[in-house]
DNA sequence: CGCTAGTTGAGACTGAGTCGCAATCGCATT
DNA sequence: AATGCGATTGCGACTCAGTCTCAACTAGCG
């Protein structure tokens, strides 16, 4: 396993809170760096423990609020309950697209929009300190699967929906 | 209690789907319209319960789902865990900046945001059928009270974040 | 009024995440 | 290499939000 940019960066991160570099965070670390994904926490229970690799789901939470913390790991509230993880670049931010039929995450990003953000934010005198911004439907790959009767009921049973769309 | 056209709206609703509306229905009708906030299950329970009306968990939470699928209600994912109702007024459609400090929910509606996304949307050739929008941080009330230091330590320990903003 | 499908409440259950604690580990010092 | 000690771990019990089951009940049509 090569070393990362972002390896050095929890290091740092550790040590400076005088925190240590255990076998287990650095198993989790390397399962989460080993491709960039979406994960669940459980997930990587999963995965850690086919490696053989003994971990338990306390300290896999625990991991996970330090990566988190230290900027390299980003939670988001993607499904219908509980969190996943994502890899973060340092710099660059995204934003999801995600599939109500594959589950499949698509990332995006539009300078335009968190432009309009910072105006909202400056209309209400409103300090941001961070966003979720997530569009749910039908990917491309999903879409001829899907007839449009199949995709209003989609919509009406959508449980995230916040917003009323045109029935057309 | 005046009817409101939501009323109708539900009461139809439930009639094209052979459904009853029950005194227990009607009565988390009118504690949701009785002023336009956001609520929690549980707080729906407590304030029902306060007031006589006894009305069960689990009818709560069904009763929930119906006002959501009729698109009456909007269901938000918004605090750290659980979820948040809010009366949706037809065709009006709003996101929301959510202060970190003191938990006011804001609502905001920017066209130009919602012009930005269909393009997002038509660029991966996603159907969108609804659409999560939020931005945390410290409203003009809280700002005051909170320093700058501060306001750093909630920035990293915000754990709903999804962007690394500049440190500046 | 009676019928019947729809509805309710109680409480058991689930899943995700957290917590307390005793045993163990990492690592700077000797 | 041994010591010391704060950090860390795993376990299992716990919490919290939400769901499910099922027997008893009810709305509302005829």
């Amino acid at each position: 396993m090569k070393p990362h940019r972002e390896l050095s960066i929890f290091r740092k991160y550790l040590e400076k809170r005088g925190l240590k570099l255990t076998s287990e965070r650095q198993a989790l670390f390397d399962e989460l760096f080993a491709r960039h994904e979406h994960f669940e926490a459980d997930e990587l229970l999963v995965r850690l423990r086919t490696k053989h690799k003994k971990i338990s789901r306390a300290t896999i939470y625990r991991t996970l609020d330090l990566l988190v913390d230290s900027g390299i790991v980003g939670r988001v509230r993607i499904g219908e309950s509980g969190y996943r993880y994502e890899r973060l670049r340092a710099g660059e931010h995204h934003d999801h697209l995600i599939c109500n039929e594959c589950g499949r995450v698509i990332e995006f990003f539009e300078p335009a929009i968190e432009n309009l953000q910072d105006q909202v934010c400056e209309k209400y005198g409103f300090l941001a300190i961070s966003h979720s911004h997530q569009l749910r439907g039908i990917c491309r790959q999903c879409r001829p699967r899907v007839t449009s009767r199949e995709a209003t009921a989609a919509r009406s049973a959508d449980p995230g929906r916040l917003r009323i769309l045109p029935t057309a």
